[in-house]
DNA sequence: CAGCAATCGAACCGATCGGTACCATCTTCG
DNA sequence: CGAAGATGGTACCGATCGGTTCGATTGCTG
């Protein structure tokens, strides 16, 4: 049966839940992991559909990519927005907000950097470039508004304890407490960077 | 020919060949990346050679990771002990090394961790966490003589600094000074966890 | 010299890969 | 109503995958 009785047929629809199965499982097992036959079958589509689309495998791994990103820098920009203007306090509701997301049973890493790591090539790795890239700027703005001296520089050394935290909470984590020591480094830096040293614990 | 005319016939050297090109090989391309006839083609041994030593693709993939692991945290420690006893030479000696590794144009991350991203299963999964304890272990160490309160703590900090530093240098290295951004962070947290904060730049 | 271990090279296996083609059927829109 | 577009299902393609088998040939060892 080539199409379903009362399906509404709708590109766009199918479309998204292409996206949404594949964001979900090449998370999950990899881009290597998941072939486009299974990914069709579990999401109900047919391969013409998924290549009329996306046009291959590698153009859904990067708008599998691209929308992956644009939901994660979101989604910590706003937990940092929610914490009002103090920089610090936004530093730390970043991680508390990563805190969370190593908890999630479903967690593996993150998505981009994974995939730049089992495909060193485009379109991962441009991706993931553009994806710390994005992670960057949002350090650094804080770095700056915080009265670092060096904000690139801060901004980098947080950007580093982000991205070490989620890679270690992935493969190292031995009592869940990975996401907290990450916040207090943070913090530490961020108050040797400011000058104020003698902060209360 | 089945075998050339003034080849020593040697089972450990063979074994060593093979474990030496597809390390070579599966850090570059990736575990995915490269099958196992092309590998033994590179190394110029046939494929019942191959699975005599290792007894499949996954055998040869533990005994490489078993073996870069080693090397690794050897060749850490080395630079370490070398520094002599002060423990924050020590550790911005590590940070040094990695620095040299970093700029290698051949670099593409550690081998271990990519491993471990790439088959999120046996065996590179328990050889990332066994890799990774044993960084925790030399810089635990490092911490315990600092004088650090909490040594573990610090030690996890440190851990998540390399890690990220490692996979930004990989992916989003603009300029070169990844090392030495995480050689300075590295440093202030060593200097806040012990209780010396106005050290001399 | 004789027997055994090691090796190469090649053929072969079933499975899976990404990707294409075709068709019947359904919705959508004029 | 009728044409056009979207879709699921299926079969198919060439290539490659990890792994096995076999025979010819050589080095090693007693």
């Amino acid at each position: 049966m080539p199409v379903a009785k009362g399906t509404p047929l709708d590109p766009g629809r199918t479309r998204e839940a292409l996206l949404s199965t594949a964001t979900d499982l090449l998370y999950r097992r990899g881009l290597d992991g998941v072939g486009v036959s299974e990914l069709c079958t579990a999401v109900g589509a047919s391969k013409e559909t998924l290549y009329r689309h996306f046009g291959s495998k590698e153009g859904l791994v990067d708008a599998v990519l691209a929308a992956r990103s644009d939901r994660v820098v979101r989604w910590l920009t706003e937990a940092a927005h929610a914490a009002g203007p103090e920089p610090a306090a936004e530093l730390a509701a970043i991680f508390d907000a990563l805190a969370t997301w190593y908890a999630e049973p479903e967690f593996r890493g993150c998505a981009i950097v994974n995939a730049a790591t089992q495909r060193h090539g485009a379109p991962a790795r441009p991706a993931a470039a553009r994806h710390l890239g994005r992670y960057l700027t949002l350090l650094t703005d804080i770095a700056t508004r915080a009265g670092s001296d060096q904000p690139q520089r801060l901004a980098r050394q947080l950007l580093m304890l982000i991205v070490g935290a989620t890679v270690v909470a992935d493969h190292h984590d031995t009592d869940g407490r990975t996401a907290a020591y990450a916040k207090q480094a943070a913090l530490d830096l961020l108050a040797v960077a400011t000058g104020r040293e003698g902060e209360p614990a």
